[in-house]
DNA sequence: TCATCTAATGATAGCGCTGTCATCGTAGCC
DNA sequence: GGCTACGATGACAGCGCTATCATTAGATGA
């Protein structure tokens, strides 16, 4: 094991007190510089590398960000946590994760161990905190920044957009393209997917297309196959059903594969919209209909607006809606 | 913000000494029960949490295992990671990521950033570190684990697969099933993808059925979309092409999809495997085969391994095989 | 009964760094 | 020339915890 080099060694071999070279790292400004000269030279001379921990204790304060989303498999995370790194992945900072598993409670307990390391910045996916959990965030003394999602009372800030809305926008497109029997196919049903049905279900209805009939759900996590079985269930509860707007892109792509298994025509006999719009819906045939979700910028802004806040410069606009667009294509072109 | 309760505060409350609190919280069989149930009310009624920071500077030593991964958007990463978390979640460990898109040179700057905080373990994928790198991880003094991947030399401990080996199973069904011009579709080709191929290429040869014409890789990522570009470009080049086989199952998708659109029956015309075998496999129309990794398991036995060593106990064999499995499916059924 | 051992608890010091205030020297000014 | 003001540097203490050794009380045995 390579021995730990101390400040203290570093300002004996730069012949100054293990305080300037303190100062030296981290506000060059403050010294002169022919000190901080010798100081960087000492520094790479032994390798010098600050140990976090004792930092951490001196200042009260860590350098990392915690950042809690609700699973670390779905791409629709991944995303977010990857505009973060890039973000992020130059500063000081470190990201540090925690999988909630969609459970408050979870989420509530991984907050108390953020919590204790007296973090630089907290990201919590959402708007769904417990009450408990809600006012931990407001408690805790660093930028908070709720993203995905938009929502009329920010502990702090928010990147994200209205998942109802976005919901809304999709069925608006596929009553336009003529589609005059829509349903709704959702696994999970977390609170955001809930949203995002009650999006369908109002523009459904001030179309005069509504069903709750042809709206097929499962708490089950969503994927591939289960949206296959989701589109079994509901065309053969509801043939007359034309279309489906997916919770997601794999329940969208399990539907498009069971349509073609039930011998269904996409778009004619059967259009289908996903959610998200992940990469491989455009490249899908035929391709598919989704709504795109700006995830990798959200995570981009969320990092910017905690480094913003940290040193001390303007964040911005607490609330960032990154409005979701519907990408059109072939999956929805309209019934024969 | 809740003030933050320390030792000597439980202590005082609860009648001892800052140290026998100290003692009763980590190893409470060193105290007397009453004692003991003593500083457990006091903990309790203060809501005391202990200081990671502090505890880290004491010892010289932080309960965080480091993993260090490729890429947080690839399913096959965050499925090891769930494996991990879900192995640790209840330990007193926490887990810190650090991504090193694939570039040796961040995973060796990465390293260092870790290893400045003294890990109690470290969990890296593959097996293609830097010299420095393998250098630094032979003389972190705690435990190693490489993960994805087996080979020759662990610097510690080893879970995973030989990636040549899966490939060239793939290669030996597809043969198996009476395909006689496979071709190997492969991108971003990383160490991993390339052992992939070298197995590939050794079956294809051993059964006299090896073309390099019939080989089409990009150094870009993978994609659903990338896997239909190189399928089309393929198929153009080499008309007579009768299987794929896919270095992942986003190519695979995509080959699917292309192979739709250039009006190739699938399986009769065109045989398709892929690698992973993620869960969209198994519901595709037709459904596709697939080569089976264990992911989460050897998230699961990386964490137990690096847990038994943490805590004096044997942590089994140093190098664990998890063998993939092909799993054959109507996309390998064999040429008309 | 007394030396001896063991289990339980405590006192002390220090991990590596930084906040706070003190000190020093020099420039600038009347 | 003497004063203030300010920039650069340093001394000191302490963040919250634990390693180490010391101390105490009780158990054990001759």
């Amino acid at each position: 094991m390579a021995k730990r080099v101390t400040l203290a060694e570093v300002a004996a071999q730069a012949g100054v007190s293990p305080i300037t070279v303190s100062r030296a790292l981290r506000r060059p400004d403050t010294v002169q510089p022919d000190t901080r000269a010798r100081i960087d030279a000492a520094v790479a001379a032994l390798g010098y590398v600050p140990d976090p921990a004792a930092r951490a204790l001196a200042t009260g304060r860590a350098d990392v960000i915690g950042v809690l989303i609700p699973s670390a498999t779905n791409a629709v995370f991944t995303d977010v946590l990857t505009g973060l790194y890039d973000e992020l992945s130059e500063t000081r900072f470190d990201l540090q994760y925690g999988i909630t598993r969609y459970e408050p409670a979870t989420e509530e307990k991984l907050l108390g161990v953020f919590l204790r390391q007296r973090p630089a910045g907290l990201i919590v996916a959402g708007i769904d905190q417990t009450p408990a959990a809600r006012r931990l965030l407001e408690r805790a003394d660093c930028p908070v920044v709720q993203v995905m999602e938009t929502g009329p009372d920010p502990v702090d800030m928010m990147v994200g957009f209205s998942h109802h809305d976005a919901a809304a926008a999709a069925t608006r497109h596929l009553i336009a393209q003529g589609y005059r029997n829509p349903g709704f196919l959702g696994a999970r049903m977390d609170p955001r997917t809930q949203r995002r049905f009650a999006g369908f279900r109002a523009e459904a209805e001030a179309g005069g297309v509504f069903d709750p009939e042809r709206c097929e759900t499962t708490p089950v996590p969503s994927s591939v196959g289960g949206g296959a079985a989701l589109l079994r269930a509901l065309m053969t509860r509801r043939p007359e059903t034309d279309a489906v707007f997916c919770n997601n892109d794999d329940l969208a792509m399990g539907a498009l594969f069971e349509a073609m298994r039930m011998g269904f025509p996409v778009p004619e006999r059967l259009g289908i919209c996903g959610f998200n719009d992940l990469e491989m819906m455009h490249a899908a045939e035929p391709a598919l209909t989704s709504v795109r979700t700006n995830r990798f910028e959200m995570g981009v802004r969320a990092a910017r607006m905690i480094r913003a806040r940290l040193d001390g410069r303007d964040p911005g606009p607490a609330l960032i809606d990154l409005k979701p667009q519907v990408q059109a294509r072939r999956s929805t072109g309209g019934p024969s």
